[in-house]
DNA sequence: CGTTGGATTGGCT
DNA sequence: GCCAATCCAACGC
């Protein structure tokens, strides 16, 4: 179970949408003391400047600064009082855009994971983005990471064929997601979170113009 | 300055 | 299905 590659900056250095799929089937690896974690990543969600729903779309601020950075860095946020979610830096340095990871099959390291999450269900380790930042210990010293150069937290190319078909939604928790389906999974695949995507916020009776 | 609600999860009705 | 947990960024006054 070796896995390919390091993922190069040039391909993170795209916009989030093109770099949201090919994620999929790559390998998400941390350093630890015994042994090391690894997953393969299943589940993702693209964020661009643009969008209202992104952290960058009102510019640039202490909290999403890492985003506004070169690619191939980590974004780690804090929400709802209580998780931390994980994104790769993408697109042109300036630009304030980014893959969040959602889920992955846990692969190695299955017991540091099990003890970060206080469960030992596979299936519950990484299968969503606060979940995953649980279980590979990623928190706010992370923030800011290269994942492309750096030796604590990395990515690896995936397995030569991604066997399983991706499904694009639209992403969870965004309101009017419709509008942006950005969100992509392995169709099928076990480990992908539990998140229905979002639907449009609709004025009900009303038939829009 | 006060209020609101979030790129979530887990537990309970 | 509903809601609390628990911090903090964004926004309104």
């Amino acid at each position: 179970m070796a896995g390919g590659a390091r993922l190069p900056r040039s391909f993170l250095a795209r916009p989030s949408v093109a770099v949201a799929p090919e994620l999929l089937g790559c390998l998400l690896v941390r350093a630890a003391p015994r042994g090391r974690l690894l997953a393969r990543i299943v589940e993702t969600e693209a964020y661009e400047e643009s969008d209202p729903a992104s952290h960058s779309y009102r510019g640039r601020t202490s909290r999403n600064e890492v985003m506004f950075g070169p690619a191939g860095c980590l974004y780690v946020y804090f929400t709802y009082g209580m998780h931390f979610c994980m994104n790769i830096v993408t697109g042109r340095e300036g630009e304030g855009s980014a893959v969040l990871l959602r889920a992955a099959e846990p692969l190695e390291g299955l017991d540091s994971m099990a003890r970060h999450r206080g469960t030992d269900d596979p299936r519950l380790l990484c299968s969503g983005p606060a979940r995953l930042c649980q279980a590979f210990g990623v928190g706010r010293r992370e923030n800011g990471l290269d994942v492309v150069r750096g030796r604590d937290v990395f990515l690896l190319a995936g397995e030569p064929a991604p066997c399983s078909p991706v499904r694009v939604t639209s992403r969870v928790g965004i309101r009017n997601g419709g509008e942006r389906p950005w969100r992509f999974l392995l169709e099928g695949d076990p480990f992908v979170s539990g998140g229905r995507p979002a639907r449009d916020r609709g004025v009900r009776g009303s038939r829009g113009s």
